[in-house]
DNA sequence: AACCAAGTGCTGAAGTTTTAGCATTTTTGC
DNA sequence: GCAAAAATGCTAAAACTTCAGCACTTGGTT
């Protein structure tokens, strides 16, 4: 089980602020929540994450500014994974359909020419790997 | 925000293993969780997801299944939609550079095929709209 | 250097989630 | 048809999450 998948709604809710924000204060992080509690609130939420050990602060100025401890390249990875696996009965190739079938996705030309790009790039590395 | 992040942390973990059976019983679930609690606990949470609506159960014998009453791949897209929001910059293209990236992927040439054709198949479409 | 504004640390109460016990119902085998 | 086995329905206690108050600290402004 991943790490993210222990923590509380709040706490799952707060984090992927952070993690889309790259870093943040208490109040930006406040401001980004539909339902948000106080600021009081938020930082006890803060405080709990980085004992737990998923954040650390550094100061600036008077403010604390709060990142994730672990890469969100990482951490999304395994996100990614966990949704293959529950939605899309782990094949990536069913999931790109998904999206591609999804009218929100809307992708331009030169996205399905970096999304070809990609493809050949992996199959080049698979060829130098075997 | 999207249905399934109102839910628990177990009650997320319920649904999951339902989604990836695509329909369960208590002990099923109850087997396929690492951290199980008792049986009558989880058949508590299962009443309450009905109560909620995220579920809807059938009699097979004596023993309940339940079924999610949001399709598999609606809700899946919605989860998928969170992470490239949350993680890639709500980029499909980077979300997929990472998924190539990270070597637990190990695809196939047939999958990378199969990668190629619904492009094709994206680009085809966009072609007949405009 | 003293005040004001904005931030933090600590703590406890309220609310929600999570758990499981026990009585009851349903199925199965004799 | 009765007893045993296996499932459900209801309920309430324990554990965890979530919230915010208030005293204290920091930084900027006059």
């Amino acid at each position: 089980m991943s790490p993210e998948s222990k923590l509380s709604r709040r706490e799952r809710e707060i984090m992927d602020v952070i993690f889309s924000l790259g870093q943040a204060t208490a109040s930006e992080i406040q401001e980004q929540l539909s339902d948000a509690p106080s600021n009081t609130a938020v930082r006890t939420h803060l405080r709990i994450l980085e004992e737990k050990g998923h954040l650390t602060h550094k100061r600036d100025g008077k403010r604390f500014v709060y990142r994730p401890r672990q890469s969100k390249k990482r951490v999304g990875q395994s996100a990614l994974g966990r949704i293959l696996k529950v939605y899309f009965g782990d094949s990536f190739e069913q999931a790109v359909a998904a999206h591609l079938a999804n009218p929100k996705s809307k992708l331009t030309e030169e996205e399905l020419d970096a999304l070809d790009e990609l493809i050949r790039e992996a199959r080049n590395s698979k060829r130098n790997q075997s």
